[in-house]
DNA sequence: CGGGTGTTTGATTTATGTCAATACTAGTGG
DNA sequence: CCACTAGTATTGACATAAATCAAACACCCG
């Protein structure tokens, strides 16, 4: 089934919440997408609030323990720690979809290892950690859904750490924009290798460990090689072949 | 209880497997270390094999399910990739008691996104997944202590993400010997601030993103500085207070 | 005792960081 | 609709941490 948007690729406005869990466009897309699609009253039925929050809200904080899960609705976000002195990492983006603090299912009464801030205007649908293993624990398809989601994030973050300790940044930047634009696509928000990339290039250079300017830098490289575009927070890659190659190799 | 230390820090033979987990000294301090004390017959029971490899062997491989968990009873090993141009990144080492693989038990049919080798000549008890589950479940107690096992890893997956993008060579190296030394101590095995540490520069420099011949600069100097001495494999943390503040500031 | 691996050191290069100035953009309020 | 502001992005000149290359050295093991 070809994912379908669900906003518009220039849209930033956020998009409303929706009233029912029966007409959310982005269930399947969650970690309880079984569900969300076969019985979707019963997604409804444990939803325990949807929350707003404006751009660069920091809603979950280290140290804490959730009793909380939340759906990322809509807008983005992103997990990091900052250091005594100010240097941050950045250590994933979140997009519409993800299930935020995850790690409450798996390892209930975890203290988060980290914070999360909005980075656009964000809309979260909030379960309660019980009440979202639970749903999970709805059926075989949907456990081995979740748990799909789960190794996917693991995975992740090793490649992340590979990237940092042993990729140039320009290699780190390829596989950046490549992770990416592939978790876009899943959700049908990438569209022609192009999709709405809402960071700034402070944020890239905390996600890689790197300088803001080094990072303009190497979006330059990229710009006039003619592999990406990359304009009012609007991602073209234009040359993935090339991007590969870089990713793989630098 | 003070740990008691169950090898001889100078001590480079392995220890013999022990024949049943009755008398393991280790038992307690695994994963599965409530049940160890309690009822070290149910650990014994549910063993299935005990495995021995020689120093460099790599015994799990990247991308491979694991039917099996293993404790590590003695030696060191560390999970690590490799890019296809062989630039290694170290993700973690493993000391005794460690359990291989554990996020098998968490997230069942899991592709490992490492390999994992051994460091020294190790041997390892074999648990298949669902035993080990079991072992696990086996009291509120024994949950919780399991629990705490993957929060501190990872965690430290987190902590050692932030240190290769955020920190310098030296602030790193702080780091890492702070943990292992805190890791260690746990198990009986520093005294006095004292460690085996059967690592090679290389290893280090895999393990923190950075070239070998730097990581011997970076040693040296902490040598001059006398914060610590490292000599035949054999570490000492001198000066404990600077070594903190360098890991926290630099 | 010889060879291989791991360590140390020096000289040099390079990727990335730092500092600082200028330009652009998206909003804001009038 | 314009002027003003605050954040971003871009650019240049320069500094430096870390990498690279290459040559001794030391140590361990059989």
């Amino acid at each position: 089934m070809p994912p379908m948007p669900f906003i518009s690729l220039t849209d930033r406005q956020p998009t409303p919440a929706p009233v029912s869990c029966s007409n959310c466009a982005l269930g399947r897309f969650t970690i309880y997408g079984a569900t969300a699609q076969g019985d979707p009253n019963a997604v409804n039925t444990r939803r325990r609030e949807v929350l707003n929050f404006p751009a660069g809200r920091i809603f979950l904080r280290e140290g804490k323990v959730q009793k909380q899960v939340y759906t990322l609705y809509s807008g983005w976000a992103f997990r990091y720690v900052t250091l005594s002195d100010g240097r941050r990492q950045i250590f994933q983006l979140h997009l519409p979809g993800d299930m935020l603090a995850q790690e409450s299912l798996l390892m209930p009464g975890i203290q988060l290892p980290f914070s999360v801030r909005s980075l656009t205007p964000v809309t979260l649908c909030a379960f309660d950690v019980a009440e979202a293993v639970g749903l999970i624990h709805h059926s075989q398809e949907q456990e081995d859904r979740s748990r799909a989601e789960m190794r996917r994030f693991f995975a992740g973050l090793h490649r992340r750490l590979a990237d940092i300790g042993r990729r140039s940044a320009l290699g780190r930047l390829a596989q950046l924009l490549i992770e990416t634009e592939q978790r876009l696509l899943l959700r049908g928000l990438s569209q022609n290798s192009t999709f709405l990339f809402p960071v700034s290039q402070e944020h890239i250079a905390d996600m890689l460990g790197l300088t803001t300017v080094y990072v303009n830098r190497t979006l330059d490289r990229l710009r006039k090689q003619k592999i990406i575009t990359f304009d009012r927070k609007i991602m073209r890659i234009l040359d993935s072949g090339r991007l590969y190659e870089i990713a793989e190799e630098e």
